[in-house]
DNA sequence: TTAAATATTTTCGTATACAATATTTCTCAA
DNA sequence: TTGAGAAATATTGTATACGAAAATATTTAA
């Protein structure tokens, strides 16, 4: 498509990060270098690089002589993220509307059904993938590089959200928000398709517990209930 | 005021990053890692470093196996760059409004009055970097880490942008554009101040002559009037 | 057995060596 | 003098060596 030929190094940069997006990678995993060395076939220069790279993007944490692991976003992070997101999508909806093109559409569409057909399949990490590859593309279609970067990194910051605050026991099932955007999008009905763009960004941060994180290593946010129940009622013993 | 001590790293980026802010490094000027080696006093693997991070800031251009050089944006660059400016700026200046403390206003109306100080004594330098730290301060009171950084990194490509496409002899002067904007927003004027920036931005954009760049090697553009003279009237001799 | 203190191993941060690629300088003929 | 080609020089790209810091394992004392 971009016919630009792909340098290794954003080869590897790609790989780690779809392996955010997909979740195979969760926030607090550890990124040795030398196993990245390993796994890439580069020295360690390379992969320093990368984690740099992946840094700024905020989806690594680079800890000062402690290693790099991917990032934790805080509840706070997440709320800006999607605050960020709900200015720059409703803000750019607007030009998409006006710049679509009919390949535009068939490849809004095209990826659409793709991710049905993940949800379909049961293929969680490709439908995640896909619905945030949706929302890039979006952004390409309204022409305007600085905001389509930073969406890319609030899109894959989101994942991250995903892993660490979606409501436990949720079930991915086919919508039809993405649709509608397309065609009300397609159709240049640029009101119509803020309107769709906004909600459906609310109903997506609405699905997280942001007061409840679920990662493991939060041991406090683990045994919530051992908490509560000791402090009404100290244990028997003793 | 963060508290944050700075890193050696940063240090440097910062450096950089300044002269850039206030020309002293224009576009198209090389940087040479041998040389940045010696004035900052480290090697290579650092400046490498602190030109991959300013390359991802889009302020140096990274060409493989010929060096770094100050970026030269088109003007289809400028013209998203404050496209992007006015979506981000309008649209963050509602929270601004709401959030801002007496601490906020004190600190912006600091910059503008040293600002205002630096055009009075012809320090244009001085001028071009407080009028950038206005806005990325002003992005810093509505609270939003994700769009502050990519003002930021706006406000810097402006000024690249400035010194390319900048009206010849166009003079420093004082305005009360952003005194205007202090006030509205300190006195929570949310829609008065979304009005205040929104011209700010265009006169900003309107300032510049965007189809004839002033870089000393476009000389397409240096010897537009010769083209334009042997198109009507092929030269004398031959 | 537990806990502190020490030793060991691992991992990271920076500088540097060497290879690959540009750029400049030099030579020589037209 | 000018221009093309070749040699010399300079600059960048990657890997690696080495010191510093952290994590882990071991020992020792209570």
């Amino acid at each position: 498509m971009s016919g630009q030929a792909e340098t290794s190094d954003d080869w590897i940069y790609n790989q780690v990060f779809s392996a955010v997006l997909e979740q195979r990678l969760i926030p607090g995993a550890k990124l040795k270098e030398s196993e990245l060395c390993e796994v890439f076939g580069v020295s360690r220069t390379i992969i320093r690089r990368i984690l740099l790279r992946l840094s700024l993007d905020k989806m690594v944490e680079l800890r000062p002589n402690r290693g790099a692991v991917i990032a934790t976003p805080a509840a706070e992070d997440v709320r800006q993220i999607f605050a960020a997101r709900r200015l720059l999508e409703i803000g750019i909806i607007g030009d998409a509307c006006e710049f679509c093109t009919g390949e535009d559409t068939q490849s809004l569409m095209e990826i659409v059904a793709r991710e049905n057909a993940a949800i379909n399949s049961g293929d969680r990490s490709g439908a995640i993938r896909l619905a945030g590859e949706f929302h890039v593309r979006l952004a390409q279609v309204a022409r305007n590089r600085p905001i389509q970067d930073l969406l890319r990194q609030l899109v894959a910051q989101s994942s991250l959200a995903l892993a660490l605050y979606e409501a436990p026991g949720h079930l991915l099932c086919v919508d039809d928000d993405h649709i509608n955007i397309v065609n009300a999008v397609s159709a240049g009905a640029a009101e119509k398709s803020r309107d769709l763009m906004a909600h459906h960004l609310d109903k997506a941060e609405a699905e997280m517990k942001l007061d409840t994180p679920n990662s493991p290593d939060d041991l406090k946010a683990v045994f919530a209930d051992v908490i509560e129940a000791r402090q009404t009622e100290p244990r028997q013993g003793a």
